[in-house]
DNA sequence: GATGTTTATTTGTACTACAAATGTAATTAT
DNA sequence: ATAATTACATTTGTAGTACAAATAAACATC
């Protein structure tokens, strides 16, 4: 209908156009956490679409934490979450099997990649942290999935990488649901893990961060197996 | 002011709760791509809320991707992208330090674990392009950034993950520009990179997974002793 | 000067109205 | 009777109005 200074028309809605002028908007002008915005109706007047076209929008970026409101005071901008929008469709049940697969891989790439922050930030109190959680799992026979969080969990932590580990809890339960899945397919080898949560402990003490690489390799193997059997998916 | 079947009040707004209430509804209901959606009005009625309220919350699973809309077809649940909600904010503007600083480091872990899945799919096609780009770039004495995006995107590809090197590929340019913070604080230690593109080529082509690996820690050295000079963040 | 009261402002919610799009049904022509 | 056309009904998209809630600031009172 009216097409204004919001650009072409293309196949986008109003919303979606006054979305993007807005988180434009608040980026080229170098907005920083706690700077007011112009109010509701005057966005609208500006752009010259209705105050329910911009409530649209910026319900969006409420949701993206990149702004917040508090009646009065009007709206401020504030420091987005990295994970708010990945977090709300990271579920198995909504995602497509090709991103499941690919998010299952994704973890194995990380597992492998921490060894060298590892190394660099470890520290004694980790350490012992560590080998308690290592002990309380040596007489058990096959561990449940809270002793592997609990281990791998720890890694990640100590990483000194907060939004490393926030983004490998977010997978988890994607990466539980797709082996589960291989498991009842029956492409799994059924090997026992060839390098313990103990042995890594081991290397992570004693050894160095190539050796850790390696056993961490180990470690994963027989995740590795799985998925490699599967073949490439066809994206 | 009305609380109806909503769940307590604590200080979410309207619109949060029925957006949580939707993609509840759509996920607990098995709803798959393709699956029409009651209409706008309908909801508010269930729910008791305006329309308004609705239409804003609708407006944030849209943007996530989760449902899609015709007029006169109604609504239909959709494929959500993965990376819809967080590629608005992947942004050196708008993220906190920590967070860039994180993702900086996100990047070298991810580039450190991929050794297995090269190894494992990598074709001749695969590595004869690759060999095109490192002789492209064997003459230059230093390699621009889209020189890195080359060789670097080309291995991405070659993980056979989709998913992995879109996610790499959002991380670029926040790894950049942390990188040229670092330079301008003068935190950088000048060496020149002991491992170069052709060195980690020659590796994947005839050596193993693991001396891949080591081959990619040497590759990115000067990165790691960067942000390993940094120290951890406090967060 | 301290404290209570009013007022103005801005978001949050509700409601109505209508245009645009489009599948369905009805109607007309051959 | 079948095909083409027309009219209708449904649903989203956008606009506009209204008012409640909250609260900061201005004002009044003691």
């Amino acid at each position: 209908m009216k097409a204004s200074a919001l650009g072409p028309m293309e196949s986008l809605s109003m919303t979606d156009r006054v979305e993007n002028i807005l988180r434009e908007y608040l980026m080229d002008n170098g907005f920083k956490p706690g700077d007011s915005l112009p109010n509701e109706t005057e966005i609208a007047q500006k752009l010259n679409v209705s105050r329910n076209v911009v409530r649209e929008a910026l319900s969006r970026l409420r949701m993206l934490g990149l702004i917040e409101s508090r009646t009065r005071r009007g709206m401020i901008m504030a420091q987005p979450d990295l994970f708010a929008g990945i977090e709300k469709v990271m579920s198995p049940s909504i995602l497509s099997h090709d991103n499941q697969k690919d998010l299952f891989e994704l973890r194995l790439i990380l597992e492998m990649g921490i060894a060298e922050f590892l190394f660099a930030r470890k520290t004694d109190k980790d350490l012992e942290e560590l080998e308690a959680i290592v002990n309380k799992q040596k007489g058990l026979k096959s561990l449940s999935r809270e002793d592997e969080i609990e281990f791998h969990g720890k890694l990640y932590e100590m990483t000194g990488n907060d939004t490393f580990r926030r983004f490998q809890t977010l997978l988890f339960p994607v990466f539980d649901h797709v082996f589960k899945e291989y498991l009842e397919k029956g492409i799994h080898t059924d090997l026992p893990n060839p390098v313990s949560h103990a042995d890594l402990f081991d290397v992570l003490k004693n050894g160095t961060a190539a050796q850790f690489r390696n056993a961490m390799y180990g470690h994963l193997m027989p995740y590795f197996t799985t998925t490699l059997q599967n073949g490439v998916q066809t994206s």
